[in-house]
DNA sequence: CTGAAAGCGCTTACAG
DNA sequence: CTGAAAGCGCTTACAG
């Protein structure tokens, strides 16, 4: 096993106080220029590296904060949304660019997962992220703001929500994905995916498109809404059912890109052209929608920005900031897939 | 903030020492069971948590590994392949279930990453992941043996490396695909994806390639390889310029799903139909390759066994033990976009 | 089976 | 600007 130097080595080779040791590395500016150089000197002679649980123990804090990413126990594990990968990359960078480290964790939604990271001092603040049946978490969030854990997360921005979310702007989206497919003419425009209180992100798609259809003086046909989950084999399934009841239907806007990617295999199957046929959006933007054929209309969520929102707002919490709920813009991205 | 109940609370509580109090949360057979059940209730009541920073730090070791993620340069970073990203879901849940908790961190491959993590103390072994010109990494891999950090990559087994390596039989799973292109009558054979020792897992897999067609007695012809890293714009481009190249081909194995998916989008786009046309094969079995239309001959790569097999060598390298590296075997799973 | 005590490697008032 | 000292919350020989 390697011997690891400590402060006190350094200070030994160095001449000086242990503790002006600690004052010199963490930069502190009581110390004398030359002291300092000669101790950074005998840190690097040593491969010296802080111990930061000594560090943290002393400090009270970690300086690390902890992800949670919720999968649906429905979904299997290599399917985890690509989108929620993208915001793990960006969460990442946000977190090493201040400084803090990243601790993950991969968590079902059913289980009992609190706050263990935050609980034990391993991290300063976690960040939740993942779809999920909301109103069966609902109480855990409530559970979190009790005890005092300071956390954020990722999802629909409600009136009445326990903590602070981070969320991009859904109805929105959901309004300019139905409000193009109107101005391309399409008139019976299905929705797939869950339009529900349980999964208020979908829900608020499902209203900007509700919104968009009433403003353009067209009826809503309930018969044209499917519930989906959030992969490529419930849009398959959702998309083969809604052909199957023989409603009619000019367009599809499915309430994810993994949806409409699993949209548009099941209209292919059913030898419906996109977009001759059927035009079809989708929503976030992952790096698969530009690549199928046709490419995929849909809504970019910038996942940069939610990282460093996200981030942001749960170093604000720490800090003992007041720190509001936000709601992120969105950007209709408009392929080939509704050009017809 | 909240008041955070400490070892010392708890044994006031129950009327025992502090010592006693830890030896009982930590499951030690030396406390009687009366005053362990006194000790729980304790600490349920004060809703008590270990202190992982100064539990670390009095037992020198920290509970925790990192995951360093090296990113291609290139690749932007909403283009993490999904192998990797599956790769990370079964690593966590690999450490989850040792107890281990799992930091993480995206490199590029050309920064001076150093291995912090275990160097400060915060992770007791870390796992290296990501495709990358192994020549120009392979010095940092020597400093971290000569450094004497546990660790462990993922990637290409190969006889004079540093550390140890956990990968999977490129060889035999390229022997399997053109093995299998040559069952179903191809004899134009192309191989997408860099063939060099820059990059040695797809330099396996060009060589199991190379083999199949030897053994066949179908010569090698090299303006049959086309350079290609592993992303679809990549594969789209390389397969375009193959086309361009009019060296005719009748069949594509590319190094990668990723290479393999572009390649499809390319091939549609010139009228060629897979696999009628041309047939096709993959590496990796991520998620989309059974999604694609038609779907995607490859090879399964398992990343639940990798998961594992990297984080019980990590913990074995760890506990001093002497741990060799391991080839796990391959799959091919075969699929519609081969069977002409 | 239990307690008193030392000590992990830092940070930070306190005194000079 | 620097040092001596206390203490963060645990774990673990040592003694009984």
């Amino acid at each position: 096993m390697k011997v690891k130097a400590t402060s006190i080595d350094i200070a030994h080779l160095a001449g000086v106080s242990q503790a002006t040791v600690s004052r010199a590395l963490r930069g502190s500016p009581l110390v004398n220029e030359e002291t300092r150089r000669r101790i950074q000197a005998a840190a690097e002679q040593l491969n010296y590296k802080l111990d930061k649980n000594a560090s943290n123990l002393r400090r009270m804090h970690s300086g690390t904060l902890a992800l949670l990413l919720f999968e649906d126990p429905t979904a299997d594990e290599s399917h985890i949304n690509p989108f929620f990968l993208s915001m793990l990359g960006s969460i990442t960078r946000a977190c090493a660019q201040r400084g803090y480290d990243l601790l993950i964790s991969f968590q079902q939604f059913s289980h009992d997962w609190h706050a263990d990271f935050a609980d034990s001092n391993k991290a300063d603040g976690i960040i939740l992220l993942g779809y999920g049946d909301y109103l069966t978490h609902r109480d855990k969030l409530e559970k979190l703001v009790a005890q005092r854990t300071c956390f954020v997360r990722w999802g629909a921005v409600l009136p009445d929500q326990p903590g602070v979310s981070i969320g991009c702007d859904n109805f929105r989206g959901g309004q300019a994905v139905a409000g193009h497919l109107l101005e391309r003419g399409c008139r019976r425009i299905a929705f797939l995916g869950d339009a529900s209180s349980h999964y208020p992100e979908f829900f608020g798609r499902y209203r900007g498109y509700v919104d968009a259809l009433e403003q353009a003086g067209v009826a809503i046909d309930p018969a044209l809404q499917e519930n989906a989950e959030s992969t490529e084999h419930s849009g398959y399934e959702a998309m083969r059912s809604l052909i199957a009841r023989e409603v009619g239907f000019d367009a599809v806007f499915a309430a994810s890109d993994l949806i409409a990617i699993g949209a548009m295999r099941a209209l292919g199957d059913h030898g419906l052209r996109v977009p001759q046929d059927v035009a079809l959006a989708g929503f976030d933007d992952i790096a698969t929608a530009s690549f199928v054929n046709p490419p995929l209309t849909t809504v970019l969520q910038d996942t940069r920005q939610a990282g460093e929102v996200l981030v942001e707002s749960l170093l604000g919490l720490i800090r003992g900031e007041a720190v509001e709920s936000e709601v992120l813009p969105v950007k209709l991205m408009v392929r080939g897939s509704s050009l017809r």
